[in-house]
DNA sequence: CTACTTTACGGTATGCGTAAGCATT
DNA sequence: AATGCTTACGCATACCGTAAAGTAG
């Protein structure tokens, strides 16, 4: 069996044209070349190179062995990532969340049950989260809608509902409840990650100024020393968690209120039995 | 890179299931493939083994691994064999000849030319030497009729008429001219390999009973201590090359004319202009 | 007790680099 | 002189086999 060594030498003095080229191009000194070379054509019993006293070339055969070892090296070096994509594929969850809360209360249940694994979490908008799970992008996904493909398996694990924190000199702070078009034209602080929630804040208030924070702790910082309303949710208030000095109104939209559930495909649904058999529908509250 | 040496381990390892076989089968000791595959493993950075105390056996990606070194295996099997066939193909010209007096003429020649390749020579009805050219099954072709393909390139180079040698006490010896119809029924001495000849016997003297010699030399043996007729021809007879007390007679059907031509790729022709060069239409004769 | 794997040890062959020589431009 | 290939020589390492130990059936 040729050695991919030495068709990978080959491969480099055809693309590099002398062996003193390939020799530096493979970390090697150019002797060992000129050696490899020989026993290529040794192993082979076949002249790959014409050889002048001071020129080496390749014949014809040389020319068509060097481009089919190339194919050759190009599948090894398939080999080796294939395999591993395919090992990290059996020993890693990726997971697309909608949303941070079900990000929250999903991550420590599913560390738990998948110790050992890599868990690979993503959060955006989950318009696409069907077909991620199809294309195996992603093993498992909370959704806030009921997905209805056949080939996906689902269960309800919670819900959530969006509320207003207000300083208590706003005031908005005394109604009992709101709307989102009370709120549109306000300037809101808001935190970047926040998946389908952003969709429907962009629809449903497109005239509010929304001051972005990327950080967690510069959102707090900022909402802790400002006035600025904030976004807050029925899972911080279940709780407690609510900043100090601040008034949570509940936002009485519909489009302020979800159901999560729990997807991945049918077909694994054995796979995630153990994580089904937990969740229930107050999981995420 | 991994080198093929591992790989075609792991993959007798898969095939045999235990390193001890696996270790017979490829000729070496069994502690030598226990460190090939830990190197394996290594080198890849992945688990392919799970190790009991006194088994061995692969994960689900060793048995991915496996079969993938599998096709690695076939592959690098095939650039040798494909590598050495090429080769072959540059330095063997192999041609088809529709009888045996032109391969007479035609060998010492093509010999003389292309001195340093190797000639490959076939004989046999020249039904197909169209196809066979085109293929690349041969590189040249003597037919007897000239090829209309305009992706061949022909050139006449000769001609050939059958007679009749027969003993001195032979009434058919006396007559000028002979058809074949005249020779049908009797028994005639013939050589298996004479290329078309023999389907025309077949076709035009159905009753003949036909005494096939193989060898050139027992068909001489024969022909020289018995009475049977045998088929000569005009290459042997401008040559005085006929057989001792034997009496030839020319045979007048169309059929046992033929003229021949050298026939090749039209894409090849200048590679074997040296050879039409020489060959005119009393090459063979 | 047999079959299998792993570890340890020591030898050898294989591959490598340096140095030197020769030819070509 | 500079560039490029080959040969010769000595070394390091990588690979291999034997021996021995441990474990499971």
């Amino acid at each position: 069996m040729i050695e991919l060594r030495l068709l990978k030498q080959l491969a480099t003095f055809y693309e590099y044209g002398t062996l003193s080229a390939a020799a530096e191009v493979l970390l090697i000194s150019q002797p060992t070349l000129t050696r490899s070379m020989k026993q290529l054509e040794d192993e082979l019993g076949i002249k790959l190179f014409i050889r002048g006293k001071n020129h080496l070339s390749l014949t014809a055969t040389g020319v068509r062995a060097a481009e089919y070892a190339n194919q050759l090296l190009n599948l090894a070096e398939d080999f080796e990532t294939k395999i591993k994509a395919y090992d990290r594929s059996l020993h890693t969850i990726s997971i697309g969340y909608c949303a941070p809360v079900p990000q929250l209360v999903m991550m420590p249940l599913i560390n738990n049950i998948f110790s050992g694994m890599t868990i690979s979490s993503d959060m955006k908008s989950d318009e696409k989260f069907e077909d991620n799970l199809l294309q195996g992008i992603y093993q498992l996904a909370i959704t806030h809608y009921e997905p209805e493909n056949e080939k996906l398996f689902s269960k309800k694990c919670g819900s959530e509902s969006l509320y207003m924190s207000f300083s208590q000199g706003n005031p908005l702070a005394f109604y009992p409840q709101l709307y989102l078009k009370d709120l549109d034209g306000l300037s809101i602080l808001l935190l970047s990650q926040i998946g389908f929630w952003a969709d429907m804040h962009r629809e449903k208030t497109p005239n509010s100024k929304y001051l972005l924070q990327i950080e967690e702790s510069s959102f707090i910082e900022i909402a802790a020393h400002s006035e600025y309303p904030t976004f807050t949710s029925s899972y911080f208030i279940n709780r407690n968690e609510t900043m100090p000095g601040r008034i949570n109104v509940k936002l009485a939209d519909p489009e302020c209120y979800t159901d999560y559930y729990l997807v991945c495909l049918d077909s694994e649904k054995k796979k995630y039995e153990k994580l089904f058999n937990i969740v229930n529908e107050n999981t995420i509250k």
